[in-house]
DNA sequence: CGGCGCTTGTGAATGATTTCACAAACTAAC
DNA sequence: GTTAGTTTGTGAAATCATTCACAAGCGCCG
């Protein structure tokens, strides 16, 4: 398979979610002006995202809303479960945990780690902390795919460390670190403080 | 000023934290090299980024460590204070507002809100959460900047509405909905949900 | 003060992504 | 069955972003 852009990637999860609407709605079809213009696109550009992946479509008519969204589930890899753990259970670690947006879409929070002794123990939506020092053992036992970072800048990079060599391959960071991970690892970040300095920009370039 | 792209400015922001890291360790200058390594990415890369707002390194030299911080923070618009406002104080609302990363950079609480009467006058960090009928008139009275959303997603869009008819220019959003906002608004949204279907992406993809 | 070594700044080249534009294919209506 | 009206799928064109490559500038050393 040819590399696709992560912009793509992105643009196809928003899609799965207007079929999802239409689908709640109970429209059997949709076409790509209408996932275009609940997405801020335009059709062609929707055309081409899924054109990547094959033809979907039907002329004259659209997309069947309940295939296009089975064939993106497929494509995003949403079919199967995916076994998350978070490391770090502070303000944001307990807000992931609890985060009701990941369960439905397949992820499964498997564990939630800490080093502090007044936070292990604690019970968030159902899984109870657990002491950081068991990560290791459990990071196979319970067959974890995905990484969730929460802890301390500082702490990041050594978690990363350990966790890839632990055979994790996935990891999405919260910290507000660049960090770097080996080949064959996939590692995002999500970091708000970033977010809210380009909008701040936008807003000083503006005035 | 011509347009710059959102992944420069990105960068650019990162950029502002490795100085600050060199700044603390008491060294005086930098090289693209060095901010290149660091943000993964090419020194070609940082001097272009930098590039479209002036000149200010120092042939064979490099950059003053100081006076590159300055000025980027300049062109993000840190140099003043941005008056932040969040609404939802449900557990990501909650963790927003105690965020240290926030602060540090010039982005300031100045209020959280919510419906829920149960939430009403908990404090969080020492911000009272007020309830969301104060909302319009406290957007004015507190001067804001900036509003925050994390309120489910059905009410997020017209959180929207009403904070940018009361003048508000900028809005990050956290809630996994697709929002739309009049010109001259920037909003830009942080999706937890769609960073992990990207990372199932990149995971199924490899498999 | 002259030459060496290093690093910047930037046009030009390349690469990636988006938009355009239109033939082909289908539905629906008569 | 024919026609009118839609909508897809996709090469080609245009736009946008990154990388290359190198002249020019500066510090440092002798």
């Amino acid at each position: 398979m040819k590399h696709i852009a992560e912009s793509t990637v992105r643009r196809l999860s928003l899609y799965l979610r207007f079929l999802e609407d239409y689908r709640r709605q109970g429209l059997e079809t949709i076409s790509s002006g209408d996932l275009a213009s609940l997405g801020g696109t335009t059709s062609a550009q929707v055309r081409k995202d899924l054109s990547f992946f094959g033809s979907f479509g039907t002329r004259g008519l659209g997309y069947s809303v309940s295939a296009l969204s089975k064939r993106i589930r497929e494509i995003l890899g949403l079919e199967r479960e995916w076994r998350v753990i978070i490391v770090g259970a502070g303000k944001i670690g307990a807000a992931l945990a609890q985060y009701e947006g990941f369960g439905y879409r397949g992820f499964k929070i498997v564990g939630v780690y800490d080093v502090d002794q007044a936070r292990i123990g604690q019970s968030l939506d159902g899984v109870i902390v657990k002491d950081q020092q068991e990560l290791d053992g459990d990071l196979k036992s319970l067959k974890a795919d995905i990484v969730l970072i929460a802890v301390p800048p500082e702490a990041a990079q050594p978690l990363v460390d350990r966790v890839t060599k632990a055979g994790i391959r996935g990891v999405l960071n919260f910290a507000p670190a660049p960090l770097h991970a080996p080949a064959g690892v996939t590692l995002r970040s999500v970091d708000m403080a970033l977010e809210l300095e380009i909008l701040s920009y936008a807003l000083a370039a503006k005035a």
